[in-house]
DNA sequence: GGGATTCGAGAGAGCGCTCTCTTGACAGTG
DNA sequence: CACTGTCAAGAGAGCGCTCTCTCGAATCCC
């Protein structure tokens, strides 16, 4: 278990019998070094086993290779965003492992952890910092920005800060999950809206007002915060405030779950009484009862085109300031 | 947009009129330095906005402060496993917070991910590696324990390689599940075992199989690989296999939701003509139809505690070769 | 009061790498 | 044949930090 110690630069030139500067240009791919010299030294890396020292290289050039993902966590909670997280996190490592840069994970939750993401970031300790899911005004990505470090948020931010950003199409996915629910004949639709202090929820809400307004129809609204108990209570308060309701778009899937549930434990059949919409698409939405009709967002390419970005921003080009990823209804038996 | 240069070591000695080798020991927290001298610096620190780079640092320390934590990602399927990335995760994240050390997220699918992630850890680009939900006997954790890279595992490595694991008390939870069926009086019990090529699979299957012939039951055994769609499959296939079942236990808690559903499709009712129980106690297991009785594993705790020792282990202590976590019976309505 | 001891602070040598600058070899030109 | 141009390879200067070693001053004891 000895620390054997790595081989350097300097050990592969020696068995190369060529200089530490040659090495370094074969290793980093210059096409400026004769073939049998590149042989050679291909040779003595493999031999010896040779492995950059990352830490050495970012020295010199100024560049960490890695990128940071900044996920809010509620300390107290479970990742309700359920498959939200993961499926940004493939998406994100997917683009960096074809760009073979490295993912740093931050779970910002605690006040103090969002100064270590703080402290981290404009440390210069990566060459770009992607945020998911903002929650509020977060001013960091508007400092990191100033501070001339690569940043790409998911979601539009708030406080319209110039920050580049990728998001799905919120409005367009609820205007087409209510539209179907007012062609489907549905006339007392409410609506279980997400919270209001994050783009998700506000675009959401937003979407549902606009389409009801078109249509001329009333808006029945409960704010929940996109877990399930929270989609249970708003159902509760829906009921009892209109209990002629026949429709409700839920801007969440685990509130759509939720309020499944507390529509059969009320007597309500779905889709014969009530119909309901959800929003995301989670696995389990096909498994509820009855399978939900839900929004779908691209999840994963969400994660893929916020890293695309960034990478662009750091290799100095010029990137739009927005993305929009296209949205759709899924539908099944729910509504 | 100016890429302002940062202030070095240097840069805080000269303002604070002391030598750049003070400076350090007040950034590192050293004791050996005066009172008054240790306040200067402090305030040219933060005058200046000074952040050591980590690069240089690690140079010289030989030490990176970060870990990566490898987990699979069948390329094809959304993670399946649901919350058990999100859950490990964050306790990983929790227990590295504490520390003050990153964690680098690494996916590995592919065969040219598995490379990266070789490259990358043999590299010794980080102080120490985390492995999650291992398929098969891969190779890597023993090969970086023998390069004196610290390696923890969650579950026991299949062909005993001798690395230290933390896992959860596979066999422990599925005993207390079959006993629960057997003590409500099922007799045709039958299991949907997880994947044969990973520990979690194989332990459930042989805490099934030593229940049933302590109890003198017969075996009814389909396999599948912890996805909802394996489930149903394997639910199908017992219903066809053996159609006066009467108990069924899953390997996970998808593709007990899955069999429930089979079943009611079936016409079987839940729990009356056939109880079923689950492993892992996701969300969702709550809201299932009828609500899922399952065993939780502490999911959160499985990743604090695995980096709890690896941070020993780099820390250069000894640590014990395994750890179990209990695993409980959540009693709901299926069973 | 003088020598031994303690302790805080500075000097300076790298850690392993990249990259600019320089050199040397060779081919082409008048 | 001398000269210039071209291109491949080497020399060497750091990147920003830590850490050992050294030194000077202050403290202590007999």
């Amino acid at each position: 278990m000895t620390t054997a110690q790595r081989p350097t630069l300097e050990a592969v030139a020696a068995r190369a019998g060529v200089s530490r500067a040659t090495v370094s240009r074969v290793v980093n791919g210059s096409t400026t070094v004769a073939e049998p010299i590149r042989e050679a030294v291909n040779r003595a890396v493999a031999e010896l086993g040779y492995v950059p020292n990352l830490a050495a290289r970012s020295l010199v050039t100024q560049r960490t290779d890695s990128i940071a993902l900044v996920m809010p966590e509620a300390a107290t909670r479970v990742f309700s965003d359920d498959q939200v997280f993961p499926g940004i996190i493939r998406g994100v490592s997917q683009e960096l492992e074809a760009a073979d840069k490295q993912l740093v994970l931050m779970l910002a939750g605690s006040p103090a952890g969002h100064q270590r993401v703080e402290r981290y970031t404009t440390g210069r300790h990566v060459d770009g910092v992607l945020f998911a899911s903002l929650h509020g005004a977060d001013p960091l990505p508007g400092t990191l920005a100033r501070l001339g470090i690569p940043v790409v948020v998911s979601g539009r931010p708030l406080g319209d800060v110039p920050v580049p950003y990728v998001d799905v199409d919120h409005v367009g996915g609820v205007t087409a999950a209510v539209r179907h629910l007012i062609d489907g004949g549905r006339r007392r639709i409410a609506t279980i809206a997400g919270p209001q202090d994050m783009v998700a929820g506000i675009e959401r809400l937003i979407g549902y007002r606009e389409t009801m307004a078109a249509a001329g129809l009333p808006e029945l609204i409960a704010v929940g915060d996109f877990t399930r108990e929270s989609g249970a209570a708003a159902m509760d308060r829906l009921l009892t405030d209109h209990p002629d309701l026949d429709g409700v778009f839920a801007a969440s899937d685990l509130m759509a779950h939720a309020a499944l549930r507390t529509l059969r434990a009320a007597g309500r059949r779905v889709p014969e009484d009530v119909a309901v919409i959800g929003f995301d698409d989670i696995e389990t939405a096909a498994y509820t009862e009855p399978p939900l009709t839900t929004v779908r967002q691209p999840i994963v390419e969400l994660g893929r085109r916020m890293t695309q970005q960034l990478l662009r921003l750091a290799a100095g080009e010029t990137i739009e300031p927005a993305v929009m990823l296209p949205t759709e209804l899924i539908r099944r038996a729910s509504a």
